[in-house]
RNA sequence: GGCCCCUUCGACUAGCGGUUAGGUCACCACCCUUUCACGGUGGUUGCACGGGUUCGAGUCCCGUAGGGGUCACCA
């Protein structure tokens, strides 16, 4: 049985790269049929924010990504959440110090500062000098005597090769003696990552790690750790993921761009198509195939075949993979969608109009929001006329054409698109012209903008008095 | 800078010694068309470089270059 987990830090958003490795976590029990746990890693006091944890589930939830055990869940290996398993570190920090693999540190933050100045300005790597790792049993007792603060230090032993096998890489190692003394347990009683980490990993029962390669440098320290608790035999197994990188190659960053799962969420992206996108940052199953359920990108997922290499969040197809998503859904799905955005905008329209606006605008719209920003003159008349398509199409000629189709629209018995289509191609044929000099002055003076749906559908959907309306202001104004 | 990782079209990827190096996005052209999309057809662009190994290398090995990650009492 496979137990996998995502261990996400509560920082207050979710960054999409942590939702591809929550979603290959989630795709990697599923595909097992193991055990998919969440863990909250809060052990950073200062980086405390409120609210996100909830924000956290929620974004796992609207995502799809499920979990067996957690903080909501439960489960027999909890509590799931660090800060409520502070003494159980204490307990294991306290016998790496008992059994001589960690030890106090008394350095003060100003004197370790000076230390990596000084390391630095001899052109030297930055690393812990490991002052007090050697210091007498008497030393220290004074120290503690005198209720000095101190952190407990892992004892990284020297002149080994570390080596472990990745599930993405392959053979990995690292020298030992370029490994630093983590700090294991800070002066204000909480863990590190690293030890609280390994801990929970081995008491949870963890059998893969699955996580980002920013890790991967920090995996000989979690090696020397499972070896110093004895835990070796049953240390997981660990795949460090490619890394999500900006258009410049770097690790993606909000500096250059959204990368919250909820900005995307908030610009009208569909879970489904963000799932499918940032899934196949990393590997596809296959060789032809773009879009994925999340049933199919379990049924395919392997971990042996995730890339190396870092991947370009680019957003170029993720707006495509988007498009076609909502291409998929069914209008009643989109009116759902749809509907809050409306009232977001102050609009008022009732649901038949808003399902008519989305018959029209579902194969255009690439986002959610376009079916009411990029669409916005379905529901109020044009606040400004594109200028490029004003140059293009309302010239003289056309005012006068418009004026003259007016009251034709205003006779007009029935109004539907194929009406609406008979009144102009009838008077464009009276007067001997194309109807393409009508049809492209009228969409500018009621939408106000060069392109969008069929025009009588527009004119349909926006009906007769508003058009009417709208054309009498463009004679005017334009 | 030390250590570690990585490298197939502009982007995401398929490829697991023998392929005309395939697909998707983007881009270009044409068709469809009242516009924009959709759809259809076609097209441009790629194995970072240099050595090996092999009858044969995008696929294996070594080196070089480039990129990235990491070097906190943050995760």
């Amino acid at each position: 049985m496979t137990r996998s987990r995502f261990a996400p830090s509560p920082t207050g958003f979710v960054h999409v790269g942590s939702l591809r490795t929550a979603l290959y976590n989630f795709l990697f029990a599923r595909h097992t049929g193991g055990v998919h746990v969440l863990r909250i890693e809060d052990t950073d006091q200062s980086r405390f924010v409120e609210g996100a944890v909830d924000n956290l589930l929620r974004t796992m939830e609207w995502a799809g990504i499920t979990f067996d055990e957690g903080p909501t869940q439960g489960g027999e290996y909890g509590p799931y959440v660090q800060s409520e398993r502070t003494d159980l570190y204490r307990k294991y920090a306290q016998e790496l110090l008992d059994n001589g693999h960690a030890y106090r540190c008394f350095a003060t933050a100003e004197e370790l500062d000076e230390m990596r100045k000084a390391q630095q300005a001899a052109g030297k790597p930055p690393m812990y000098d490991r002052r007090w790792r050697n210091k007498s049993q008497d030393e220290i007792d004074a120290k503690l005597k005198e209720g000095a603060p101190y952190v407990v230090r892992l004892r990284v032993p020297l002149g080994e090769t570390i080596t472990f096998n990745d599930l993405v890489r392959g053979e990995v190692s690292f020298e030992s003696s370029t490994v630093d003394d983590q700090v294991l347990m800070k002066s204000d009683g909480f863990p590190t990552y690293h030890l609280a980490n390994v801990v929970d990993d081995h008491l949870m029962k963890i059998t893969h790690v699955i996580r980002g390669e920013e890790w991967l440098s920090s995996t000989p320290k979690h090696v020397i750790l499972y070896r110093a608790f004895g835990w070796e035999d049953t240390m997981p197994a660990f795949a460090h993921l490619p890394l999500l990188l900006n258009p410049d190659k770097s690790k993606l960053s909000k500096r250059q761009g959204d990368v919250a799962v909820e900005d995307f969420k908030s610009q009208g992206y569909l879970s489904e198509a963000l799932v499918n996108f940032v899934s196949l940052l990393g590997f596809n199953p296959s060789a032809t195939q773009e879009i994925y359920t999340m049933e199919e990108l379990i049924a395919s997922f392997e971990i042996a075949h995730v890339n190396k290499g870092g991947a370009v969040f680019g957003r170029e197809k993720l707006d495509w993979m988007n498009s076609e998503y909502i291409r998929k859904k069914s209008p009643e799905e989109l009116l759902a969608l749809v509907k809050p955005l409306v009232k977001e905008r102050g609009y008022s329209a009732d649901d038949v109009y808003i399902m008519k606006v989305i018959r029209l605008m579902q194969e255009r719209a690439r986002t959610i929001n376009d079916f009411v920003d990029f669409a916005n003159y379905f529901y109020t008349a044009p606040a400004a006329y594109d200028e490029k398509s004003r140059t293009k199409n309302w010239t003289p000629e056309a005012k006068v054409r418009i004026g003259e189709i007016l009251p034709k629209f205003k006779e007009a018995g029935t109004w539907d698109h194929a009406a609406i289509e008979g009144v102009v191609r009838t008077y464009a044929e009276g007067k001997g012209i194309s109807a393409g000099k009508l049809i492209h002055p009228l969409r500018l003076a009621v939408s106000g903008v060069g392109m969008g749906p069929g025009l009588f559908e527009l004119l349909e959907v926006i009906g007769k008095n508003e058009v009417i309306a709208r054309l009498e202001r463009a004679v005017e104004i334009l």
